[in-house]
DNA sequence: AAGTGGTCTAGACCACTTG
DNA sequence: AAGTGGTCTAGACCACTTG
């Protein structure tokens, strides 16, 4: 499998961003120099540029240079995304940490938000998922273990809980719940932040058929971190 | 002006997925068709297609045809939603007070927000929305002058501005972004918290049609206020 | 085999910003 | 005046799904 030439291009740009040598607000390459510079019609070249200016990437400038944009992230709200995808769609480099896996006693908010009476018990994960090293999420998900019997042999240092979850059973429904929260003790320290840095938390059910599968409780740092959405209406 | 052709093909698909000419899940003419009914070249008519596939408008089917997409899939989640309905359907009072509702200077980041020059004068209303007597919402709004010519003479405390808007000129497109962040001065006066409350801020960039109308940041404690939604997979 | 979308070329003219 | 990004053309070859 080759790579098209405008992922090339995309790619190239993308590890220049990471690795600082194009920082925020730099003059990216004209569409004209990356055309030379790759052997490529500048239509290709422009692709690679229109393709990071749409994920927000770099900023175009008609009449004069593009730039690179402003770090923070963001993320689209309308997709159920991996938040391993999202980091590597930015170039970014992903790593989760699996800080526990057991099965517990639900209690009656999990109980509830799963749709299982509350003498059940449930399977419950605790990863912390880094950007280049910086914690930018906290996962708590709570699991229905009829659905996924299996959840607690997993690694999740080296399979997202979410790549997991939808290979044994795709999902056919979700449904979020946004707040600004401040953490408290255990969230400050595998954040890495003050009491008083509010955080943004997204809190999700999903279902797989008609069964309820897992309710994952995703908070993080309000300054790393941003939900983006783009709709339509016809 | 006139409007460049790759619009001209998405604005007339546009409006025969509107119309229901071309029903959901209903087969859209290819990129050959269309090329050859506008008189225009396969790139520039693939243009129109995929930005509609960008938006969710549309699902391209690789050796098929393209087909107009599900529509949950695209209705699903952030609604637009005014306020003032909001509250109603908790079955609560709804009050707006408006702060103030002057013409000013587009600051850069505002003028970039809404896309125009930098010189340009814009319209800012500053209004509370409370909620059985709580503020619930701060919506600072920048208004193109252009898409409301008669923003400064509307009564604000007796229609939101949102109801004003969508009268004069209907919603096509939004863009949300939202994130987590701590007051200022001015906020915490305004929705009376404290410096170190969380707030659940969602800036909004409405168009009507191809025109920018306005940029509303909406900031609202984050002990009151939450968004949810709902998403189906196909 | 015919049609579709995905990628790509080597040109062109334009509006815009900058020196 | 030179460079930039925005739009557009008329071709090409490919991988893929369909009759």
């Amino acid at each position: 499998m080759t790579v098209s030439k405008y992922l090339q291009i995309k790619n190239f740009l993308l590890q220049q961003i990471e690795q600082g040598v194009l920082p925020e607000f730099a003059l990216v390459p004209s569409e004209n120099e990356l055309a030379s510079k790759f052997s490529v019609s500048r239509m290709t070249a422009r692709r690679a540029l229109q393709e990071l200016a749409e994920q927000g990437i770099v900023v175009r400038n008609q009449g004069s240079r593009s730039t690179v944009a402003s770090i923070k992230s963001q993320s689209s709200l309308l997709e159920i995304r991996n938040i391993a995808d999202e980091i590597a769609d930015r170039g970014h480099q992903h790593k989760a940490q699996c800080v526990s896996l057991v099965e517990m006693q639900a209690t009656p908010q999990v109980a509830n938000n799963l749709g299982i009476p509350e003498t059940s018990v449930v399977f419950q994960s605790l990863v912390i998922h880094r950007e280049n090293g910086m914690p930018i999420q906290v996962e708590e998900r709570f699991v229905n273990p009829i659905a996924a019997p299996q959840y607690l042999q997993q690694d999740f240092n080296s399979i997202t809980t979410h790549d997991y979850l939808t290979e044994i059973a795709p999902l056919t429904e979700a449904e979020h719940l946004v707040e600004a929260v401040l953490p408290d003790a255990l969230l400050q320290t595998l954040l890495a932040i003050s009491q008083h840095q509010p955080c943004l938390r997204v809190s999700r059910r999903t279902w797989a058929k008609k069964q309820m599968v897992s309710y994952a409780v995703l908070t993080h740092p309000g300054n790393q971190y941003r939900l983006g959405g783009h709709l339509t209406f016809t």
